[in-house]
DNA sequence: CATTATCTTGCAACTTTCTGCAAAAATATG
DNA sequence: CATATTTTTGCAGAAAGTTGCAAGATAATG
C-alpha cells in the first residue's frame, strides 16, 4: 500500500469520523503505530489535520470554540510575549498585529495597565475587550476567516490616519535580504501601513521564521527596530545586528 | 476518547446549559472528577469559560450586559428571528446591527445561504466567521466594551459609503410619535447611518420594548418598513400599521 | 464554630511519544 | 544486472504526558 492511500484514507476516516486514533489506524492499514504517527505529522505539517496525543483532528476554523492553539509552541511564545511586556508604559498608543505572537502578549497584559491598542485581530479585540484599562479600536474591513483580522482598502485607511507609538508585528517570515514577507497579498499590505504608521516596531517572532521568506513583500527588514524571538544566540541573531537592529 | 473530545463535550454543554458541574461531566464522560477539573483548568487558562466552585461558567467577559442578556426572552428572539428569516436570499448585502435579537438571527442562518454581511458586532462577526457562505465586513472603530460593538466617526464613514439591501436593526425602545430611541450617543449615531445606508429597514424588537423611549434619537418611526416582534397582535401593532408600517 | 463539600498537591500506575537503530524495500547508478 | 544509496518501516528503551487516588488545606453553610 503506498503512503499516499494511507493518507488518503486517514483524511477521509478523519471527515467522517472527525478523529482518528493511533490504535485504529494501525489496524485499519495494517501498519505499526510508529508509521500511522509518522503520517500523522506529515499531515499536520501541511495543515491537514491537528494531532493530538493518542490520534488527530480535524483542523477548526475556529479556535475559540476548539483548542488547536492550545499548546502549539506555547512556551516559545510565552517567553516572547515576557520579554515584549518590557516595552509597554501607560498612556502609549499600540498597533497589535494579528497572529498567535501578539494574541500570547495581550493575554499577559497586567490589570493595571493603561493603553489604546489598535488592531485589525478579532481574538485580541475580544481578549481586550475585558481590560478595564485598554481602550480598543478595531480597524474595519473585510474579515479573513483563517487568520481572523480584518485587511483591505478600509483597514488601511483607518490606519493610515493613525500616529502609534509602537507596532508589535506578528511575523510570518524574516530574511535579511528579502526583509519581511507573508503568505497574503492584502494582510502584507495591511501590516505595511501597520509600519508606517508606528515611531517603532517590534517583531514577535519564532525561531523557526527567521531566515524564512514567503510570496508578499511587507517591508525592509531595516524597518524593523527590535526583533524579540525565543532564541536570540550568536548565529541566528548577528546579521540582524550588523544592520542595526536590536534582537533580544 | 481523546481529550479534546472531552473539551469539545464541555464546551457544547456549557453552551447549552450555561454551566457545568465535575459531578455530571465526570459521569458524562466517564472519567474522574479529578480529570473534569484538570480540563476545566487548561479551558479557563485558554479563555473559554470561568472556572467556579463546583464546575464552570461561560466566560463573560461583560457578564453585566451582553452575555448577560442572551437567554433571557431566549423563545421570544428565537421566534422573531425566524420570522426574519424569510427577508434573506442568496446574493443580498444586510447591514446587521449589534444586539442579541440580530445575534439570534444570525445564529440560525441556513447553511447554504450566500450573502454580505456588514456589522459593527464583534459577537456577530465571531459567529458568522463560521459560517462557510458568508462574506463578513466588520466596521472600524473604538469599541463599546458594554454592547460589543464598535462605533464612532470610523463606523459612521463606512458604513455611508455603503448601498444595502436591507438593514436589521436591534431596537432599544420603539414609540410612534418619539420613534427609534437608544441609551448611548455614540450607537445612536451609527444607527442612525445604517437606516440611511439601506434600501429596507427591518427592526427585531421584543414586545415589552415597545411603547417605550430613550435619550438618544436614531431615527424617525416612519424609517422603519417592517417591524419583527414575537406579539403582533391587534392593540400593539396597530398604531404602527397605521403609519404604513408592517408589522408582523 | 462545627460540618460538609470542594480544591490542591504529590504520587504511582499507566499510556503515549520520542529517539536511535537496523532490516527491508525502493530507487539510482555504473 | 549487480551494487550502492536512499527511503521507509518496525522495534526497543527512555522520556514525557495523563489519569485516578489519597491526604491535607480551603472555603461554604447553617
Amino acid at each position: 500500500m503506498l503512503k499516499e492511500e494511507r493518507f488518503d484514507y486517514i483524511l477521509k476516516k478523519l471527515q467522517t469520523d472527525h478523529k482518528v486514533l493511533h490504535t485504529e489506524l494501525s489496524n485499519d492499514l495494517q501498519v505499526s503505530e510508529d508509521t500511522v504517527r509518522r503520517d500523522l505529522e506529515v499531515l499536520a505539517q501541511n495543515g491537514l489535520l491537528i494531532k493530538v496525543r493518542g490520534g488527530a483532528i480535524p483542523h477548526s476554523p475556529n479556535p475559540f470554540t476548539f483548542n488547536e492553539r492550545i499548546g502549539i509552541h506555547e512556551d516559545d511564545k510565552k517567553a516572547i510575549a515576557t520579554k515584549a511586556l518590557s516595552f509597554l508604559h501607560d498612556g502609549q498608543t499600540i498597533i497589535m498585529d494579528g497572529g498567535t505572537s501578539t494574541y500570547a502578549l495581550v493575554k499577559l497584559f497586567p490589570p493595571s495597565l493603561q493603553l489604546t491598542v489598535v488592531t485589525p485581530s478579532i481574538p485580541i479585540a475580544m481578549q481586550l475587550m475585558e481590560h478595564p484599562g485598554v481602550e480598543v479600536i478595531l480597524t474595519g474591513g473585510r474579515i479573513f476567516k483563517s487568520s481572523q483580522v480584518t485587511a483591505g482598502l478600509d483597514t488601511i485607511r483607518m490606519l493610515e490616519k493613525l500616529r502609534a507609538d509602537i507596532c508589535f508585528m506578528g511575523v510570518c517570515s524574516l530574511h535579511t535580504e528579502v526583509g519581511v514577507t507573508g503568505p497574503h497579498m492584502e494582510e502584507a499590505a495591511v501590516k505595511n501601513v501597520m509600519v508606517q504608521s508606528a515611531n517603532k516596531v517590534i517583531a514577535l517572532v519564532t525561531s523557526e521564521k527567521m531566515g524564512t521568506a514567503e510570496p508578499y513583500k511587507v517591508c525592509n527588514i531595516t524597518a524593523m527596530d527590535t526583533i524579540i524571538t525565543d532564541e536570540a544566540g550568536l548565529a541566528l541573531a548577528s546579521p540582524y545586528r550588523q544592520l542595526g537592529i536590536n534582537v533580544i
